[in-house]
Parts: structure tokens; sequence; C-alpha cells
DNA sequence: CGCTTTTGACCCGCGC
DNA sequence: GCGCGGGTCAAAAGCG
């Protein structure tokens, strides 16, 4: 083998420039063929816009009939149609939005608002899980949840290569699944979600004396989906329940905002890297250890399971079993409760402190013991064991009531005398206005979520999509958002969460993703467990 | 009677 | 190996 020494010919130099200017060449032919790519979807995501608007507007002439005749039958059902309005503002509306455009739809207006930020009922393959994994995980679809709860992809970068856990990370780390914790001042035993569960457990946590109840869901027998249910030690008033799997059933609409709120905060938790680009998440070294904190409002703070306090800063690679990467949603400040604001800062520890940083009451649980603020129409069937509607409305955008925000409501019109939507439409208004910020940080988090799920965790392409200003992406990421197992059933409360929102506020769009949509059901359990969360010192153990 | 809740026992992982 | 703590099981009790 001679080696070609010396300086280099004329000829190897043309060689030279030959091949950069074909290297230039197939780099131009590829990024035209990204872009046309782009294009495409654009063009399939208008598309499927046009479908979804025209749906909803058969819907909302629909339901607008219905709504007509039964207001026309019963004085008492307008009431609870007026109930059902205020619901769906936080649901799926801008509160902004005049009740009957939302309900009704207008339909120019409709179209004009479908903002870029719509969130379509499609079906995405891309499985936002609950799961922290499943989002990375190729293998990852929707008729695997339990597969994909033990896949596990927590990677600090979270960067464009997708990792099957169960090839590449098994060994290395065990099982993991995201937590998602949901902090909301609620006098009752449990917040109402709108999935039925079944106590199995009860504990006394250390750290806290008041119990911990354990829930899995029944809606169907093999439902892996545990919650945690206990009351914050430092304020009572403050009940944390936290959500662990995916549900591996359709859900009950009434059910469908907490699960796309929880698989939202998930996707949070997820795309942890990419939002701590976020001023105050420098320290986010390594995943879910530092809190993301939106600055106008609804924040999340990463962590791990608030009773391992100890782990919180702990290396990712220091996992066990006993480190669920959290999402916190902090729930627990009332717009009105200026002061709450500040005793929450006093009580959080430093590491949970900016999640205190709440503007608005963006809860969506309800405190399923307090009947009193229900709407009416929820109990109407009397069978307040039943999540009420599926057989009703089964993707119904306006979604017939949100105990969360009834809770935070409640509270608000009792210590300000607020009514329920003026209070509602401050609240959201104020956290959307007040902070611009908000929605980049949002749109950036969502973005490296899709990013992550749909491009096959390429979250390259994400940050692309952020980077190009393309707030069509945010819809698709909502869209993931609710198409997680979680909520099968919610993609038209997210959807049409957004579409109002859009629509009115083009500010807004981000913002309600992270709300905790919804409506729920009562279930007998949550009636029957005023005395659970009632520091019992009887507990085992 | 069937479902849910209660609650003591048990399991498992971790740290020492 | 042992103790601790979180989580789960499952029998008994409660409830409608």
């Amino acid at each position: 083998m001679s080696k070609i020494s010396g300086p280099s010919g004329p000829d190897e130099i043309e060689e030279k420039r030959v091949t950069k200017e074909e290297k230039i060449k197939s780099a131009k032919t590829e990024m035209g063929e990204v872009k046309e790519e782009n294009e495409r979807l654009k063009m399939m995501l208008e598309r499927v816009e046009k479908d979804y608007h025209s749906l909803q507007l058969r819907f909302f002439d629909i339901h607008h009939e219905d709504v007509s005749k039964k207001g026309l039958a019963d004085s008492s059902t307008c009431h609870d149609h007026e109930t059902e309005e205020l619901v769906s503002l936080c649901l799926g509306r801008s509160p902004m939005v005049p009740k009957k455009e939302a309900r009704i739809g207008n339909s120019n207006k409709l179209k004009e608002d479908v903002g870029p930020n719509l969130t379509l009922g499609l079906d995405s393959k891309h499985l936002l899980s609950m799961e922290v994994v499943s989002d990375f995980s190729p293998m990852n679809s929707s008729e695997q949840p339990k597969e994909a709860e033990e896949e596990v992809t927590l990677s600090t970068n979270q960067s464009a290569k997708v990792i099957n856990v169960n090839d590449d990370m098994s060994d290395q780390m065990p099982a993991k699944r995201a937590r998602v914790s949901v902090r909301a001042r609620c006098d009752t035993p449990t917040m109402n979600d709108g999935c039925q569960w079944r106590k199995y457990g009860q504990k006394i946590a250390k750290r806290n004396p008041c119990p911990r109840a354990y829930y899995r869901c029944t809606v169907a027998p093999t439902c892996p989906v545990r919650r945690q249910v206990q009351r914050c030690a430092e304020d009572l008033s403050i009940l944390i329940t936290t959500y662990e799997g995916t549900h591996n059933h359709p859900l009950p609409v009434s059910a469908t905002a907490m699960a796309s709120t929880t698989s939202a905060a998930a996707s949070m938790l997820l795309s942890g890297s990419s939002t701590s680009h976020h001023p105050t998440n420098h320290n986010s070294a390594s995943f879910g250890n530092a809190p993301t904190t939106l600055q106008s409002g609804l924040s999340f703070s990463h962590q791990f399971d608030e009773s391992r306090t100890k782990q919180v800063f702990s290396p990712p690679n220091h996992a066990s079993l006993h480190m669920f990467p959290t999402i916190t949603l902090d729930m627990t400040y009332s717009a009105s409760n200026s002061s709450s604001l500040t005793q929450f800062h006093h009580r959080l520890p430093s590491t949970m402190a900016s999640i205190s940083n709440l503007k608005f009451s963006p809860a969506s649980l309800s405190c399923s013991q307090d009947n009193n603020f229900i709407p009416s129409i929820w109990s109407k069937g009397g069978d307040t064991t039943t999540p009420p509607i599926i057989d009703k409305i089964p993707t119904r955008p306006v979604i017939k009531g949100n105990p969360y925000f009834q809770e935070n409501f409640y509270q608000q019109s009792i210590t300000n005398q607020t009514p329920f939507k003026e209070a509602l439409a401050e609240t959201i208004t104020k956290a959307i206005s007040t902070d611009p910020s908000l929605r980049s940080v949002i749109a950036a988090a969502v973005s490296s979520i899709v990013g992550n799920g749909s491009n096959s965790g390429n979250q390259e392409g994400a940050e692309n999509v952020l980077g190009s200003g393309l707030n069509l992406k945010l819809g698709d990421h909502l869209q993931l958002a609710s198409s997680n197992p979680l909520n099968q059933n919610g993609k038209g409360c997210l959807t049409g969460y957004f579409k109002s929102l859009s629509s009115k506020n083009s500010e807004a769009g981000n913002f309600i993703f992270l709300q905790p949509p919804l409506p729920f059901s009562f279930s007998k359990s949550g009636t029957n467990q005023l005395n659970h969360y009632v520091p019992e010192m009887n507990t085992h153990h």
C-alpha cells in the first residue's frame, strides 16, 4: 500500500471540491425533503383540523338542540347547564369565550379560532403515557400499556435516541414509572377524578402523620393504575394525590380530565431536559430533579416521590425501585388567596418553593365528599357510583363538571363571594395574560415531549419544531397527551379545551393543556372515605 | 349477596 | 443478617 505524500495535486483538490459540492448538494436535497415532509405534515394537520371542526360543529348543533329541549322541559336542568357551562370553560374552552359561543358553536368563529394549537382527536400513534417510559419506546403502543410500564427511559438528556429499556436499560435501571402527583386544597377525603377506585391499603408513611391510602383502578379488573392519597403533613387542607400507571381501558369521559392532566404532566416530566432551559431549571442536571416552574402560574416540580425526598438530588443512576420520577401539579394556590401563596412558600422546602408560584387555580379535581357544589347534573342520575356520562356524550368537548375547579372555586366563593364563572375566568385569564412566557415554556416542554413521542424520540425534531415557531405542533402535543391510554376518551375534551383557548386567547392554548381539565363523577369510594384522611393513628406498621 | 373498606400480615428493597 | 419503610395481600368486617 503506497502512501501518497506531499502536497495534493490539482486533481486531488478538484476532487475534494467536487466531493464538497456533492455533500452540499445532498444536504440541500435532504433539507428539501425535510421541508416537504414538514409541508405534508402541515397539510395533514389542516385536513384533520377541518374534519375535527366539522364534527365538532355537528356536535355543537346536536348538543345545543339537546340543551334547548332540556332547558324548556326542566328549569332545574337549566341550572345544571349553567354549571356545565362553567365547567366547560375549564375544560375545553377559554374562560373568555362567551358561553353561547362556547356551547352553540358559532361556526365562523370556530373556524377562525381554531388555531394551530387545536388538538385533534387523532388516533395518535404516539402514546404519551403516564409512564415515563412509554414515550420513548418504539415498542410502545397503546395496546401494550403494561409492557410500556416496564420500559424505562430515564435519560437525562432524553435526546434523539429512542430507548427501549427492555432491551437496553433494564439491566442498568429498575423499572421506573412516572408518577404524577397532584396537590390540591381539598377538604374531602379524596379528589374525585372520575375513575373508580378501590382502596386496598393504608399506611402511615414516615414524615407524615397522615395515613397514606392506596387505591387501584377498578374500572377494569386488570387496570394497573394505582393512586395514592395523602394529606400534606404541613397543611392538612392540601390533599396529595399521586397517580401511577396507565389505564389499559377506555375511561369514562368524566375521568379523562385527570387522565389528560396527569399524562400531560407526565409528559412534562419526560421532557425534563428540554424544559430545563427555563431559567429556573439550571440545576436539572439529572432527570427530573429540578422543579419545572412555569413562571406565570401552574408549575410542575419534578422530583422523586415526596416520601423519599432524600433522594431528590440523587443521580439518576442511583436509581432504585423507589425512585419513581414524580411530577407535581400544584393546585393549591387560589388566585384569590394571596396569603396561601405566601404560606406555601414558607412551608415548602427550597426545592419545592418555586412551584408555589401559582397565579391561578387550575384545579380540576373535585373533592368527592363534598357534594354541595357539585353540579346537580352529576347527581341527577342518583347513582354516584357510576361515572356519568359516556353513554350520554361520548366525546363531549363540553364537559359536565370539573370538580377540581369546583373545589377551587368553591373555596374562592367562600372567601371572596366571587361567582364561579367570574372566578374561573379571572384566574385563568390572569395566568395567561400575566405571563406570556408561560406559553413558550409550555410549548417547549410539550414540543420536546412530542419530539420524544412522535419522532421516535427525536428531540431534535421537537426543538426544530419549536424553533421554527410552529405553534402547530403544540396541538399535536396536546393531542398526544390526550391519546394516552389514560384518557382514551378524552380527546374531545382536551381538544375542545384547546380549541376554545386558542379561539379566545392565542396565548392560552398551551396553558390549558396543563390544567387538569375535567369532569368527574362521584364514586362511592370517595364519599365513604371521609375518615380516612383524618389522621388516624390506628394504621398498621 | 356482592362489593368495598379495614387492617394485620407479609413481601421486598435498601442501608447499616 | 437485621431493621426499617413502602407497598401489597387477603381475611374479616361493613354496607347497601
